[in-house]
DNA sequence: CTAGGGTTAG
């Protein structure tokens, strides 16, 4: 308060030129002034909507006091509030210096500075305006209140929120104003507290289409998609926004299938569309992992003209979408296509590239991104370091983890961490990498740990699996994955005490396994499978044609790998178990009922197993055919007998 | 003046 006061009183308040009337001066008819008046405000304010640039503003902003209308509140504020549309950082001297030399500054103007340090500023310096408004003995107007609300929701002061909310209701009625009242709801919902948004809501006599789309969203990020939904069948005016907000909010929520039931009626009601409703939709078709989907969306995205080509937005969103579909190609034309890249489009192509095993790629790509304006961040490196581990580039991946910091500024978080352990954990230097998990200077987080376990299970060491294990339930008592893989490394060793003792464990915690299911895409859409079941209503033919592919592998050499079964029954059993996979059932529903000769793609909800991995090998060997899977890692190509994971995974 | 938004580690 104090140090603000003392700033303004030796700020330079320039004097206005005599030569230059003052707006309340009037020597000609006043109404003839104020027509002139409202002309050239109206001129000035017409150029400020045009200016771009902190220097434009100065420009406009010597011409404002040149011609001796610095007073001019109406002007003014428009000022400030377009230096807060550039960015300008508040209250730094500028936007002050420009205040300061209105005498009277009337609500409105005080309100557009307590809004800037709300958006481009702190909580406490939006107070402190609004505390020497008050004592300058001005009174507020709902613009005033809304400015305030906006700030202690950025500054997430909940407690001042609700200390001025009661001074408006004290006030008089201007939480009735149906800005103050969106914004207030606003305030608590960033805050976190929905009850407190609602219940403004529900009070509220007037609302708009604003005032719903805030709680729908609040709804969709807590996860409950029914109240958002109630909410949205109640409201009679959708708009594009509201609409977008049901799309997104049921992608962000891994409901893909109501994502695009809900984009449909959308279409269905006439309302258009942006860029980012496209982003939802593309996500949705990204979790479903289908190129019926993808291709769909896409000429949906060109019609509509936000295509990638124009939209570095889309572009990206488009560009990871066909990554996880399976169709690294299409990714990459996107890519190619795009008129501009940005960090995101280049991190989503290496981290593409990176998961689809093609190393090489990604890291030429990282560096072609270098000699462009586009500087990497921290998600650009989780994809190079990440495609370094999976093609075992140890000497590659410790060099760029070095540089990160030094030449990138790019601070190595937990994740990279993740994937240095797994860097080094998967080329078989487990001690390394256990080391360094335990060394690093952030606190391993469970990625780490489970890194290191992953790299137990590749390269069978149920020792430091032990060490990992007891970080990971002490970290994520109920991530069921972690015991499973505890227990599949014993199994493998034979350690079958352990793996009982494991068993023991998840029981006692309640864990159960989650379902293994595959899906595969043939032209009639999806088919899903469950591992073990026999109830679908081709089975019989599934079951054949899984024997006969089963024979002519082993005429080739192929052996089923028991270890890959952590039960100890009889090895009849565990061959009965690892045939019931069912990515095996997918492929062999694939290889009857797909287009001949077509890539086939397989997704399942869980690593696979390394049986199934030998077997996928071997199938697209005698089969001749491109057989992609998408497991909850990575995608894995096999082709001629290999997989271009190259048994790394 | 107020509402919808992007890549991400095991």
């Amino acid at each position: 308060m104090q140090n603000l006061s003392r700033k303004f009183s030796t700020l330079p308040i320039p004097k206005l030129s005599p030569s230059h009337p003052q707006p309340t001066t009037p020597f000609t008819p006043y109404s003839e002034i104020q027509h002139c008046r409202k002309i050239l405000e109206h001129k000035i304010i017409t150029i400020l909507d045009a200016c771009n640039t902190l220097n434009h503003v100065k420009q406009v902003h010597a011409h404002v006091i040149g011609n001796g209308l610095s007073q001019y509140s109406y002007v003014i504020t428009k000022l400030v509030r377009t230096l807060t549309k550039l960015g300008v950082p508040m209250p730094t001297t500028y936007p002050e210096l420009v205040f300061r030399q209105v005498l009277h500054p009337n609500p409105f103007l005080w309100a557009a500075m307590i809004r800037g340090c709300a958006i481009e500023g702190t909580l406490s310096e939006a107070v402190k305006y609004y505390t020497l408004m008050r004592r300058e003995g001005t009174g507020p107007v709902s613009f005033t209140f809304s400015a305030l609300f906006k700030a202690c929701g950025s500054g997430l002061d909940v407690n001042l929120g609700r200390q001025i909310h009661a001074q408006t209701v004290l006030i008089g009625g201007f939480v009735a104003d149906l800005y103050v009242g969106n914004t207030l709801i606003d305030m608590y919902l960033k805050c976190g507290f929905l009850d407190c948004g609602r219940k403004v809501f529900d009070e509220m006599p007037e609302r708009d289409v604003v005032s719903w789309t805030e709680l729908i969203v609040a709804y969709a990020k807590s996860g409950d998609m029914e109240s958002a939904r109630d909410l949205f069948q109640d409201l009679s005016l959708k708009d594009m926004v509201v609409w977008t907000a049901m799309v997104t909010g049921y992608a962000q929520n891994s409901m893909p299938k109501e994502a695009l039931d809900c984009f449909e009626r959308m279409r269905g009601a006439g309302v258009g569309l942006d860029e980012v409703t496209l982003l939802g939709v593309i996500s949705a078709c990204a979790q479903l992992g289908a190129s019926r989907y993808a291709n769909w969306v896409r000429d949906i995205a060109e019609e509509s003209g936000f295509g990638a080509t124009q939209n570095v937005l889309v572009g990206s969103a488009l560009i990871d979408m066909f990554s996880k579909c399976g169709s690294l190609d299409d990714a990459y034309n996107i890519f190619q296509g795009m008129k501009q890249r940005n960090v995101f489009s280049y991190s989503s192509m290496i981290w593409g590239f990176a998961v689809h095993g093609n190393a090489n790629a990604a890291i030429g790509l990282f560096h072609e991104m270098l000699t462009t304006d586009v500087r990497p961040n921290w998600v650009t490196f989780i994809g190079v370091l990440t495609a370094c581990s999976h093609a075992g580039m140890v000497d590659q991946g410790r060099q760029l983890f070095a540089t990160m910091e030094k030449y990138y500024n790019v601070t190595p978080s937990a994740g990279h961490y993740t994937c240095m352990v797994d860097l080094l954990g998967r080329a078989g230097r487990l001690e390394e990498a256990l080391e360094l998990a335990e060394t690093m200077p952030i606190v391993a987080h469970g990625g780490v740990w489970g890194a290191l376990l992953g790299a137990c299970r590749i390269h069978k060491n149920p020792d430091i699996a032990q060490i990992a294990a007891s970080h990971l339930f002490e970290l994520e008592p109920n991530n069921i994955g972690n015991y499973v893989m505890l227990s599949n490394i014993y199994a493998s060793a034979g350690r079958w005490d352990d793996v009982s003792s494991v068993r023991k464990l998840m029981r006692e915690k309640g864990l159960k396994k989650n379902p293994a299911y595959s899906w595969v895409e043939t032209k009639n859409g999806h088919e899903k499978f469950c591992a073990g079941e026999t109830s679908h209503p081709k089975y019989n033919k599934i079951k054949k044609a899984l024997e006969d592919l089963l024979n002519r592998l082993q005429d080739r050499g192929y052996r089923p790998n028991l270890n890959s079964v952590d039960y100890d029954v009889g090895d009849e059993e565990k061959m009965r178990i690892l045939m019931a996979h069912s990515e095996k059932l997918a492929l062999a529903y694939a290889l009857l009922y797909a287009d001949s000769g077509s890539t086939i793609k397989i997704a399942k909800n869980i690593r696979i197993c390394e049986d199934c991995h030998a077997f996928m090998c071997g199938a697209s060997r005698v089969t001749g055919r491109h057989i992609i899977v998408r497991d909850n890692m990575r995608f894995h190509h096999f082709e001629n007998g290999t997989c271009n994971c190259g048994n790394f995974w």
